[in-house]
DNA sequence: CTGAAAGCGCTTACAG
DNA sequence: CTGAAAGCGCTTACAG
């Protein structure tokens, strides 16, 4: 005998009343309501996912994408969607994409095909045309946040007003050798994070009438930014001051200069970008960008899009310069 | 129309042998199942999660209870676990448990009881007996990591045997006043990881005929660590050895100590415990305990347990002491 | 090896 | 406001 049976029986009165009074929908009066929850209560009645999501066609459950989760920034962003999600009763499902083709082929083509969510959250990874398509056919609501443009709405900071803030702070300092360490040689037709920061970067020295000391290459990782890092400061005549393009990063040519006996801020300057916990203990300046914020607002623009259908206005995400000691004027 | 009937149809058998055909369970011919296949795939059929979960009562979703998700070694557990899962086609739901009592209610009460899970891996969440028995009734199978000795079946490093290494590392190059940043005064009864760890250092200096120097007490956080860190080390006479309860505490131990002017490792000698990968950067001894390595062991405990009702006969977890430049022999 | 049919436990028009 | 009943899309004894 199914529960929701019994609690109608114990009631009184029929399972479609019963459904009514605790999912809320459709029209019960308050005394048959109070009725009801007060049996469910009793008997620790909660109603099955899998039989009311086959019935509605609802799951109450958000996928998310997200390429590295062991990372600081993603890890939080989860976070600010868990605390948004579970606070309207959504579960979150997650989905960790690899750079494994045949993984992402089986993510899409099996996975999100399963329709065990509702809608999606798309960190940081890149949807093609076809991803895209193949959301729509599935009529998956996907919201992005750090995605490239496509044709998926997405959430952002503005990464080339981001990698300004950091530049411009460090031209205003006086700096005239300033590096990058993020992306070396981008695709200017891309408009992925790290592309747009470098052109931001390149924005503000060009309007200030400089030009790059030198970019180093470095992806997003800790380790990645220590080897461009120990790569660039150890060239001759090294720069002045360089901005990293995360935190993390920030971190690696901090542990860099440390190893090659330059010292921050006397011998370098830097800044990253993230607001990173440590940010702060170590002293570094950065562009802070909240990521748990990030991630409720991306939580709030999935909810908007699978009940109501319509996105938030404003999926601006703001972003905040914290100048601290590892930036000071050359010497 | 239902697509599993669809694809009946265009195969020209029942759906009971669509169904047999493509989860490989029941005996369908191999030329049938070829077939079957064939127009599955062609069509992009895959089954409904809700659908085939009422059916079959299995949901192929794996539940995760996970105190602090924005921390390291966390996160990079969750990664391991969502490594194995995925590998077997299993879902994972992420649920994020708070301090906040009521939350914790409504998690038992209601997101657990809606069987959206086959089962459960509780990340280092105290279970009391109510709770153990409450999943014992939904017949929910459990596998904790990091939990303190309960009534459900725990995968753990012997924490014990970690503080013990450690504290045994600094009492062999020399140090005679060690102290610890973790628990002060626990709980002696209590089997949680901190009152685990804090026992094994109290064991180490007993057997070595040394007392404590100073106890200073701090959550596992980096915060609470520096906070710990700067009452310790600022008042009198500081010990010339710390062992630090985790490489994030420790690492708030190297900020007050540089912040205090005292020079790791020459005027203090640090360890931590958990293998972060900053550590190597903070060139910081350590105990590693091969966190994503836990996820992956945690994931097939769990498999086994909600596939074939056993767990695996082995649940212990292995550790390594890595010692670095941060420990030395005392001045 | 395969099919007919019951059933998993809900939700929701439809009718009153 | 409430109920009878169909239906959501599968799985699985049962029978052959």
């Amino acid at each position: 005998m199914s529960s929701l049976e019994e609690v109608a029986r114990r009631v009184g009165v029929s399972t479609a009343t019963v459904s009514r009074a605790l999912s809320g929908r459709g029209r019960v009066s308050e005394a048959t309501r109070a009725r009801v929850r007060a049996v469910a209560d009793d008997m620790g009645y909660v109603v099955s996912a899998s039989a009311s999501s086959l019935a509605s066609g609802r799951t109450r459950s958000i996928g998310v994408l997200v390429p590295l989760m062991e990372q600081w920034f993603f890890a939080t962003v989860i976070s600010g969607i868990a605390h948004r999600l579970s606070a309207d009763g959504y579960d979150i499902t997650l989905y960790n994409v690899t750079g494994d083709p045949a993984q992402r082929r089986r993510l899409f083509d099996e996975s999100l095909r399963r329709r065990r969510v509702d809608g999606l959250i798309a960190l940081s990874t890149e949807l093609d045309a076809a991803d895209a398509r193949e959301l729509r056919d599935l009529e998956l609501p996907v919201v992005g946040l750090g995605t490239p443009r496509t044709d998926v709405p997405a959430l952002r900071v503005d990464d080339v007003a981001v990698a300004r803030t950091a530049t411009e702070h460090l031209i205003g300092l006086g700096h005239r050798r300033i590096a990058h360490i993020g992306l070396d040689r981008p695709d200017l037709g891309a408009f992925d994070v790290p592309t747009l920061r470098w052109r931001g970067f390149h924005e503000a020295l060009a309007d200030a009438g400089l030009r790059p000391a030198s970019l180093a290459p470095a992806d997003c990782s800790l380790d990645a930014g220590h080897r461009a890092a120990m790569h660039l400061l150890g060239a001759d005549d090294p720069p002045t001051a360089v901005f990293a393009t995360s935190d993390e990063v920030a971190f690696g040519t901090l542990f860099a200069a440390r190893r090659l006996g330059l010292r921050v801020p006397e011998d370098l300057s830097l800044i990253g970008v993230d607001g990173h916990e440590m940010a702060e203990f170590f002293d570094l300046s950065t562009v802070a960008q909240f990521p748990h914020r990030q991630g409720e607002r991306a939580a709030d623009a999935i909810l908007s899009l699978v009940e109501t259908g319509t996105l938030p206005t404003d999926l601006t995400l703001p972003h905040r310069l914290i100048p601290r000691g590892s930036t000071v004027p050359p010497r």
